[in-house]
DNA sequence: CGGAAATTGGATAGGGCATTCCGGTTTGCT
DNA sequence: AGCAAACCGGAATGCCCTATCCAATTTCCG
């Protein structure tokens, strides 16, 4: 449903030219994004540039020249795991149990956060200078819009369930993972089960309100500020 | 339950020569702490010793003196509020209705880490050093079982519920306080009520077996490594 | 009061971090 | 080959962190 162009090179804006990258340049380009890969699936995004440019085999400096920021090689790292996030939706939505989907989907989710700690990062900050990587996102979320949906009419789901639920149990799931790490490797399964059971229908009473969207979009573009140094703010 | 001794002031250990501090050594030390209570609870247990010392409007040596290590400090501060952790046990045993009590419980802890950040930490980490401060958490830990099993005889907690899913609870409760922040303050609220509905008889479905103990004890003792600086693995 | 010991706080060490500089090397084109 | 432009990587910068040093000050006791 959605277009994947090629990998749009050096990402110059459209129809002029492309400047052709040496073949050197273009081969360090690939062991650092595959590097980065490595590294911030297993350290989340708080791994050092250092730390990537060591599994790369590459200079510090050649990092620094193929992504000026660590912000800008978080993007390029993780906008295809959004595609396959945005992808995930698809094929939940294939399934003919909408319960069913919807419960994959989310257990999907929570495991892709299991599987790359970087992800999980990504999956509750927003960074809204990253177009591509939004419109993935935006793409998902829509996809969920439609499971929710689905779920509901099915009777499954409880009806005061938002999408707004998902981010916080995106958000619970993160910190499960980063407490837990490597010394209890799958308790996030249990928390996920958990609420899922609490998902279904029937309610079993009133839940408090889920935050408003803007609140949850503020608190995402806040926690994306911490992959950079600078703290934006200095109170008195 | 458990023996609350007096608060034992100025810290001076039983019958031996404690040697009188000055009274200037004593009124900053309470400043101190006072400060570091502020400081830790805005901003949760990675706040900078210096920025601890400045809230006091002491230098950074006189902390330093005080509490050689930033986990002293910290455990000085958390270990009167681990003693209200220890408490609210109390309180939710005396509840008539058991399931009331065990929910209440949940929700009081959960309110307890919204409202200090520095409290949120501490409760998924362990300091094996700190002998009083785990004291607390163990008995804690003892009344909370005995609440367990109230709720469970009373047939309205399911029989798979474990102390550790409390754990979790603590872990994912957490992560989404730390990410949502001043943005969406309540939002913790919502998560805590799903899951406490999920915790009520009857089981909806099977849940994945909950991490081990020692699991879970590995994992916090693990986190709390993060309070100081040196970061003791070196891989490779 | 007076002076020694206890206490203070600014300056400093030492390490990690993201990011920049710059001299040397490699590539690609002729 | 030969040469300029592109590219490389280690060293260096600047900031923040925990923790230590030392000269100046404060307390306390006779």
């Amino acid at each position: 449903m959605h277009s994947r162009d090629q990998h749009a090179d050096g990402g110059s804006t459209a129809g002029s030219a492309a400047p052709p990258k040496r073949s050197d340049a273009e081969r360090n380009r690939g062991r650092i994004i595959a590097a980065a890969r490595t590294v911030f699936g297993r350290d989340g995004l708080n791994a050092s540039m250092a730390s990537v440019a060591r599994e790369a085999g590459v200079g510090i400096a050649t990092l620094f020249r193929h992504f000026p920021t660590k912000e800008e090689l978080v993007v390029a790292v993780f906008t295809d795991r959004m595609e396959a996030y945005a992808q995930a939706t698809d094929q939940a939505l294939a399934d003919p149990d909408p319960w069913h989907g919807f419960t994959g989907y989310i257990q999907d989710v929570c495991a892709m956060q299991a599987a790359d700690r970087g992800f999980a990062d990504i999956l509750t900050m927003s960074f809204p200078g990253a177009q591509t990587l939004e419109a993935r996102r935006a793409d998902a979320y829509e996809g969920f819009l439609e499971l929710i949906s689905r779920a509901k009419d099915s009777g499954q789901l409880r009806a005061d369930f938002t999408s707004r639920d998902l981010v916080l149990l995106l958000m619970a799931n993160s910190g499960v993972l980063s407490a837990t790490g490597d010394a209890a490797p799958d308790a996030w399964r249990r928390v996920v089960a958990w609420m899922i059971q609490s998902f279904q229908t029937p309610a079993r009473g009133p839940l408090p309100d889920p935050p408003q969207d803007a609140a949850l979009y503020e608190a995402m573009r806040r926690a994306s500020h911490v992959v950079s140094s600078p703290e934006p703010d200095k109170r008195r």
